[in-house]
DNA sequence: TTTCAGTTTATAATGGTTCTAAATAGCTGT
DNA sequence: ACAGCTATTTAGAACCATTATAAACTGAAA
């Protein structure tokens, strides 16, 4: 299979249930958000035997660690994650609570001209929130 | 005293527990960033009677609501405030969890190329994340 | 002072996430 | 193929920030 190599190289087994929640994240034409809900439920539609809710929060999480997957900065009562591991950035639909990708041209060059002591950035992360 | 016409003005009756919170939380020299939690202990710390918690969120959430308070989009298991009402972004701590105002000359201008049909931006938030 | 909507409060409920510990499955060496 | 070992899965409990409830209280206006 597709995902196998990947994940034995990442060092994680590649159990029937990480194969199929790839299949789910990564076997798509498209790039999408998801909160951990909306997987499971994604999951529930597309494979036919079940896959417990702990095991969907484990694997996520093993993806983020590895870099197959991103967490995504917004007030929410759930955690976003985001398919799409290039640098981008996001709208975010206060109506709907649906993120769309606004890739790094829709923005520009964002030069941070202040330094804190001791600390490298790991990330910058621009969220423009929508109204009507 | 000092917030009654603030808050009449605003349509929240000044009652005792609500001027306690403007204390705490506006008569200060610099603004501050705090969680629910963290407020709650201030409020004990300066003051002598108990505020109830569910006050405590109540008068924030007004607070919000009439943006005297802003929320600050970050992922934590705890939602994050400032008192900092100005447009501004932020430095995010991975280590201790703690924010820093970074102003908007330390960005410089953001032009969000991109438009989204029958949407207005509301607002633009910066967050970047430092590591050590 | 009477009245009443607005507010506070203790407490319960909610719900996303994490923890637990037992069962299961993948891997390695024989 | 098998045994042995560790990683992984799982159901369910626990956790905990936040919200809902509904009864008591209070500020403002008449
Ligand atoms: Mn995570
Ligand atoms: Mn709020
Ligand atoms: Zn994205
Ligand atoms: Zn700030």
């Amino acid at each position: 299979m597709k995902y196998i190599e990947k994940l034995r190289n990442s060092g994680l087994r590649p159990t029937k249930q990480r194969l199929q929640i790839c299949e789910v994240l990564f076997d798509t034409e498209k790039t999408f958000h998801f909160t951990i809900n909306e997987l499971n439920q994604k999951i529930k539609d597309k494979i036919h035997n079940k896959i417990s809710l702990a095991t969907i929060y484990n694997t996520v999480h093993a993806f983020e660690k590895k870099g197959y997957l991103k967490q995504i900065s917004v007030n929410s009562n759930q955690t976003y994650f985001d398919t799409n591991i290039t640098d981008h950035h996001h709208f975010y639909n206060l109506k709907d609570g649906k993120l769309i990708d606004l890739e790094n041209s829709d923005v520009g060059p964002i030069n941070i001209k202040r330094k804190i002591d001791g600390k490298k950035i790991k990330s910058i992360e621009v969220l423009v929130k929508l109204e009507d």
